[in-house]
DNA sequence: GTGAAAAGATTTGCCCTGCC
DNA sequence: GGCAGGGCAAATCTTTTCAC
């Protein structure tokens, strides 16, 4: 690197490597100032600056033209190479390339919603992301907003209606809905969940961060019903052990029930009233709205899981018919779209 | 070789802006 | 409000080119 002396690099203005490289291409003060969009004399001034700051003339007028000294050829090609890496690293967008990754994406979510995302999850980025690796964290809302706000989480899957905040984008998914979950063989099996049944039996109930056990549970305060709860945990995990060995039943996320009811303990019910529905979103902070990571992990996420994908459409019909569906999915049009707040540039 | 003309670089004075 | 720095237009200076 060509040496200044010591004292004046605060002086230093670099703008002066444009003008020093422009000149090295050019060989001229009227046509380099002209490239730079500068007045030939202003050029000239800057250039009278950059050779006091030197102690070298750097440029002599000759017949062709100004001409570098060796130390102006040696800085010619030192802040050719500084502009290029300005130019590349600074001003660039950087690319995200998948394929070859060794990123680590950290993701938020609920217990109850790691069975549901995950396995689809993981399968997609076995083909499209082979060397990415995966962390999952939950956590309550005051941590989580910390963790996003200092980029140690990237993207907030589920039902989080704390993260509101001017600093959070999120974009809805789908929207979800609740239904039942009793052991195989129950009393109740083959006959139509009436109210008066659901409150009377006992119920397993889950007091985790998931917010989406606090919204049920909101509902059936709003509408006057209590139900009789036997059991209150703080995981889904243990739930289908408990439900399979009992008589309770658990109100789930209907994806959580179905995907318990896949490995085979447990059967779902349809609730004996309108159940209500929460969007499930993607979460992410403003901080990371551009970054090309970021980007491509919320692309894939809106890919996997929205409206169309919703691999529990079919047992939600079965359950509640399509009226419920056809309702619920009419409202927000636009599949997946992103939410206004996350379409506007963040200033 | 010389002098005039042209081209281009430098200097000067002024204005504007940002900072203290 | 004063000061410093940067840019501009105009004036000035320097160098080159070319005709004689």
């Amino acid at each position: 690197m060509e040496t200044i002396d010591k004292s004046l690099d605060a002086a230093f203005d670099l703008n002066l490597l444009r003008v020093v490289v422009t000149l090295g291409n050019t060989r001229s003060v009227t046509h380099a100032a002209a490239a730079l969009g500068m007045s030939q004399s202003g050029f000239s001034s800057a250039l009278a600056r950059l050779r006091q700051l030197c102690g070298d003339p750097l440029f002599v007028r000759t017949a062709s033209g100004m001409s570098p000294t060796p130390r102006a050829e040696r800085m010619v090609a030192t802040a050719r190479s500084v502009l290029a890496q300005v130019a590349e690293g600074v001003l660039g967008q950087p690319e995200f390339d998948a394929a070859t990754t060794r990123t680590e994406f950290r993701l938020a979510m609920a217990d109850v919603a790691e069975i549901v995302f995950l396995p689809r999850l993981l399968r997609h980025f076995q083909v499209h992301a082979p060397h990415a690796r995966v962390v999952c964290v939950t956590l309550p809302n005051g941590p989580l907003q910390q963790a996003m706000a200092s980029g140690e989480i990237d993207l907030a899957l589920g039902y989080f209606p704390d993260l509101n905040a001017q600093s959070f984008f999120r974009q809805r998914l789908y929207v979800h809905t609740y239904a039942c979950m009793v052991r195989k063989g129950h009393p109740l099996e083959g006959s139509r969940l009436t109210q008066k049944a659901y409150l009377n039996h006992g119920h397993a109930d889950v007091a985790s961060p998931a917010r989406s056990n606090e919204f049920f549970d909101k509902f059936l305060t709003r509408r006057g019903l209590q139900r009789r709860i036997v059991l209150s945990t703080q995981h889904h995990m243990s739930l289908p052990a408990i439900i399979e060995a009992t008589d309770l039943l658990a109100t789930v996320p209907l994806a959580t029930g179905a995907r318990f009811a896949q490995l085979g303990a447990v059967q779902l019910l349809g609730l004996p009233f309108q159940p209500p529905t929460f969007a499930v979103q993607a979460h992410w902070h403003r901080l990371v709205h551009h970054d090309a990571r970021n980007r491509w992990l919320r692309s894939q996420c809106s890919d996997l899981f929205n409206d169309a994908t919703d691999e529990w459409r079919d047992i939600e019909t079965a359950l509640y018919g399509a009226a419920l569906r056809a309702r619920r999915t009419q409202a927000p049009k636009a599949k997946a779209k992103t939410d206004r707040r996350a379409q506007k540039q963040p200033s």
